[in-house]
DNA sequence: ATGACATTGTTGCTCGGTCAACTATTCCCG
DNA sequence: CGGGAATAGTTGACCGAGCAACAATGTCAT
């Protein structure tokens, strides 16, 4: 059993910091989409992404994959949009147990109706307040911490 | 209606690495927790926070404001604490409507059982990833978008 | 070709959390 | 002092997400 190397000051104060600057900062895009927009930011994020594939649709198991969350939420999500009116599924022809979401034109005025807000939000609450060495810090040390996380194959 | 001012690719990247690699890191760090010692990660920062508390207790207002959470779901967490017997309630004698949450024996066990693998897991999903210059700019600024999101009066 | 195994998406169950409403108490100002 | 407003904590209704189980389909070695 290694001796435990418990977290000095400046680390306990970075943690927290970053804690809690973290979960104010997300508690307040998903309020500012919520109440501007009528949209969460977990269904905001599943726009975004379904905007930014080819053809405006991606398999089920990307959708999960891109936004890091379990299969079963998102058949869920999905369901709850197309419902909204702003996703369709569409049957995969080369695989027939697949499922496409694909992005409605409801959808992607949504999500043009929403984004200005959102990045609007986004800087507001963070980058305003990140020098661009800051920035390039966090950039370089959570995409490494994300790469040991989740490393790619 | 100002111009937006879209995010450009750096700040996109930026942004991405750090909503990834922190959802990634909260996962990590909630199943260590969980499958280690049976407690989950808001457990045991609650705990953490009763435990730094003086007299190991804490009105349940100042915990729900600790832990950026609700007063009712502060209500729910401490229930569910005190059925695993690392909490008890105790009323407030100053103010009748008061409740205190205080750590138990045990609970205090619990957390030095689950502290050290805790901690383990955060430098290995962290800080061993960042340099000093790294976490003094992370620590910096989290601390400036944590004190503009929750100003202190 | 065929049988074992993997993968896809959905569902039932359950859990943790928020919002709004409520009761009990305290605060504060005329 | 008294009465309206604020605050503390709890509860009910509801929602979103995870896990395990499942049927359907695909993959691959032999």
């Amino acid at each position: 059993m290694a001796e435990t190397r418990w977290l000095d000051d400046d680390e306990q104060e970075t943690w927290r910091a970053y804690l809690e600057g973290t979960r104010l900062l997300i508690q307040a895009l998903d309020r500012q989409l919520e109440t501007d927009s009528g949209v969460s930011f977990t269904d905001y994020e599943l726009l975004v992404h379904l905007s930014e594939a080819p053809g405006h649709r991606l398999r089920m198991r990307d959708l999960a994959d891109a936004s890091f969350t379990s299969r079963s939420g998102v058949t869920r999500a999905v369901t709850r949009l197309e419902d909204a009116g702003w996703v369709r599924r569409v049957e995969c022809d080369d695989d027939r147990r697949g499922m496409h979401a694909e992005l409605t034109e409801a959808g992607a005025a949504k999500l043009a109706e929403a984004a200005p807000g959102h990045v609007g939000a986004v800087r507001e609450h963070m980058f305003d307040h990140l020098s661009p060495a800051d920035r390039a810090h966090i950039k370089d040390a959570y995409a490494r911490m994300r790469a040991h996380l989740r490393p790619t194959p």
